[in-house]
DNA sequence: GTCTATAGCTTGATAGAC
DNA sequence: GTCTATCAAGCTATAGAC
């Protein structure tokens, strides 16, 4: 049953990600609503039947495409408050990885843009907040704790986390909206830098830092 | 002719401003192409023909809706580059500025988003990339002028540039998603400060400001 | 089961009276 | 400036042939 297993596994994750790919492309083109089950399948190259087999219906490959795109997040967001090392390093490999992420999973970002800015179209509900909230929290928590480790200068860590934030969307959607002059992952460490430079505490000049 | 041609105008004005504000609520809840030209002129309280006489059909609506969104924003920058003063308070000044215009023109900054980051649902072009394009140099031409009075510290000025953007964005964002949480124009201007902070050279420390 | 023709509805748009 | 009445084009649904 193992032997089986895997190999219904393999031929299922090529179909799969097929119709997830397609549906994807047709739900950032057309929109979810405009979008019908039988051009996910055709652009799959799979009858309907196929579909319904691997998702409910409709609805179910819209959620699991967001799911997907969205469960690797929740990890790197996990991994990152776990690491060591100073507060700038964390920022650092955080915002390489989530740009990475990004790029790998720009599909489903596009439909999210989409739900979330545009009409809902019917699609059913996701909680695109959450994961937006769950962002902004873990970079607070490392603003923090920078100020708490005289790595950041004393502040308002709500307004750091702002500026930092506002590096990543920049990153984000400059790349969504014009992907030939999208920062890429050294573009965003750059400018995550110059936020810091504004951010991080300077040896010996602790106060009186504004005139 | 000039008293009929105010009168005219003040009646006119107002139906207008109903119909611009009634498609703009319902192009950013159900979408371009699933808002009827009926729905329109029903929110409105008046006739169909109304709508073709003020606009020229249910494209003329959309433009004038987006040109009366952005037509403001375009004397903003003008004045903003003509302006005497420190650099940063001309940035202090333009994001203030900047906000309050998002905010007066919120609804038809929810179209934009809707059409720029969904599916286009027939609606007619739009230059978006022109004024996103024309916020950046601004800024972009504010920071190489910061960084030639020593203002600011000598750096990348596309960086910087991205990064005092990132701070807008946001604020936008946020706005648009939670208005509840907005940081409304003083967070903004917090924001602005503290990525500015960094940005701005310190008096006496120009070099070897980094480790 | 599958395809196609068509009836009926909805849409954007206009003519002409007031 | 605004209305009633109406148009043509396009879409959806489905009856009925195969």
């Amino acid at each position: 049953m193992a032997r089986r297993g895997e190999q219904a596994l393999s031929v299922d994750r090529s179909v799969r990600r097929k119709l997830l790919a397609g549906a994807a492309e047709l739900f950032t083109r057309k929109g979810y609503a405009a979008t019908t089950v039988r051009e996910i399948v055709a652009a799959a190259g799979v009858s309907k039947p196929v579909l319904y087999y691997y998702f409910k219906n409709k609805e179910g490959i819209y959620l699991e495409l967001m799911r997907e795109t969205f469960t690797k997040a929740d990890g790197l967001l996990a991994s990152t408050l776990e690491e060591r090392g100073t507060v700038t390093k964390k920022l650092m490999r955080f915002f390489d990885q989530a740009f990475s992420l990004f790029l790998e999973k720009i599909q489903g970002v596009r439909v999210m843009y989409a739900i979330y800015y545009g009409p809902h179209q019917g699609a059913p509900f996701f909680d695109f907040e959450a994961y937006h909230l769950r962002i902004q929290q873990t970079i607070r928590r490392l603003v923090e704790q920078g100020i708490r480790q005289g790595e950041f200068r004393r502040g308002n860590a709500e307004d750091m986390t702002w500026a930092i934030l506002g590096a990543l969307n920049v990153a984000i959607e400059v790349h969504l909206g014009h992907p030939e002059m999208s920062l890429g992952r050294q573009g965003l460490a750059r400018v995550l830098k110059v936020i810091l430079q504004g951010i991080g505490a300077r040896k010996g000049t602790e106060k009186g830092a504004r005139k």
